[in-house]
DNA sequence: GTCTATAGCCTGATAGAC
DNA sequence: GTCTATCAGGCTATAGAC
């Protein structure tokens, strides 16, 4: 039963690691002494380091499942759900400064490294794409949804590699404010409640 | 004086790959062979990787501020020039796709390894934002100039990083338009001549 | 200036004791 | 399940022949 502990341990400070240094630049090393168990323990978990990314990605996918989710239940306007995904980038913009996007960042690597697994990291794009997609559907803007959904994906992603490169946390706050604008500009007007 | 031109393939060479394949997974040993040149005359020319990687940038600088100076010339209004800009994602969309920008990757991956040189490699988006700027002020919008040439950087890093890892080439296409759409909203109209 | 040879370190991965 | 010991191969960087 300690396997199951380990093994999450691992995924999950990989998860960070990969985060924080990069998928390529983290070693088994860092991994282990991060955790304190041996570099040899490793290998009982997982056959390769490609395996470890495959189960990292797997983590993000289901968490960023369960946060969609989460939206949808908390939130009660498509609006207000899309607001949400906006606020991700000010909730999280200490660590965007430092790393950029944790997605757009290990899609980026592994379109260089002409990984496998650019396919899979891909689909933590899908996820938000489909999502955001479906709130604009329900705003009643089906015609071009996701359109409006990869507008979004694209802007919070050119403000996270941009935050990152000239370490400026006031350029996320006035773009968080523009694309909340621009949310709104999208919204048509709400019909006054017939009496 | 054939230390000058190995010395200038060297860094073009590594300039291409480092694009390509990324700074951390871009080894002498993959140069060398690009070049036809041994390992060892590597250190001849430069002491380390680091000095490489400063060589590389201080060539993108270069070959930026030649870029932006052409455009100031071949173009006539400062829309004009503001669309040179955003012509760079259509006109090189085919490497994009596979490798994003060249800019915003290296500050990606440089921010993760904690690199003293993203400081350097940051110079490029100021060039590119104070050359904006200068349009955008020209164009009579000097209050927000600054913004709105920050605002024009992050669409084309979310328009690159989205595209990469996608390998979307229509959403470039949709995009670059809805920029040129955005960049006409921002022009005063032009008074009519008096005659 | 360019080469070959090699040092020294770190990497992912394996074998086998406990 | 976790450990130590170790492997083969890659890396940056150096030394010295030509």
């Amino acid at each position: 039963m300690a396997a199951a502990l380990t093994r999450r341990q691992i995924v999950e400070t990989a998860d960070r690691l990969f985060y924080e240094n990069g998928f390529g630049a983290t070693a088994f090393a860092d991994i282990a002494a991060s955790i304190g168990i041996s570099r040899g323990n490793f290998y009982y978990h997982f056959r390769t380091k490609d395996e470890i990314l495959d189960a990292v990605i797997g983590l993000r996918l289901q968490k960023t499942e369960a946060l969609l989710a989460d939206w949808e239940k908390q939130a009660e306007t498509p609006r207000d759900r899309i607001r949400r995904f906006v606020h991700i980038l000010v909730a999280n913009r200490a660590k965007i400064m430092l790393y950029g996007c944790p997605v757009g960042t290990l899609c980026s690597e592994l379109a260089k490294l002409d990984h496998l697994a650019l396919g899979r990291a891909g689909e933590l794009f899908a996820l938000f794409r489909s999502w955001l997609s479906r709130q604009f559907d329900a705003l009643g803007r089906s015609a071009d949804a996701d359109a409006l959904a990869m507008h979004l994906l694209m802007r919070s992603q050119g403000v996270a590699t941009l935050a990152a490169a000239l370490r400026d946390e006031g350029f996320i706050e006035r773009e968080v404010q523009a694309m909340n604008l621009w949310l709104d500009a999208q919204c048509p007007a709400i019909p006054p409640p017939t009496i």
